[in-house]
DNA sequence: GGATTATATTCCCGATAGGGAATATTTATA
DNA sequence: TATAAATATTCCCTATCGGGAATATAATCC
């Protein structure tokens, strides 16, 4: 199950399935990333400009993958 | 080419790989993607505080594609 | 070596991220 | 409903992002 992340409210969802999946609060997730709570509801709401680092961090910490890949077809 | 991605390092090699495939300078990339040079700079060099948004912003410019997907656990 | 180009670093500075607690609001459950 | 639980929003506050230009450094080519 593959989502391509075109914005951040992409991720923002990705996250919050994974989290509810895993039947974990706010703060629970939040304590577990290594986050705080404000952070964590920031994202999951989508805000750009959230610190990628950050970010990463806690999509490791819940357990999906990030990959990048050329795109196929020409750009523009 | 399925790049995974762990650090915000990881993320700035595989812009600037692509980058230079493409044959861009940095100032080139930078106003190709809507976004300072210090910003292209600093994510290219793998900073943890740059903007999520911008950096998607950038990937998508540059015609890298980003996918998220839950982790498989036996092996990857 | 020297010239040329690309990249890194520094400058000022307004705007804001994000920490945690408190409060308001939404959602779920009895 | 009403009441609890989950989430959103607000608060104060310091640290720092990021814009573009200028300068320093590194890489490249003849």
């Amino acid at each position: 199950m593959k989502n391509k992340v075109i914005t951040v409210a992409n991720i923002g969802a990705a996250i919050r399935k994974k989290r509810r999946d895993d039947g974990l609060t706010l703060a629970d997730a939040a304590a577990l990333c290594g986050v705080g709570y404000r952070f964590m509801s920031d994202l999951e709401n989508g805000k750009a400009t959230v610190q990628m680092g950050k970010v990463l961090q806690v999509l490791n910490a819940l357990g999906l993958d990030v990959y990048i890949e050329s795109r196929k077809w020409p750009n523009e």
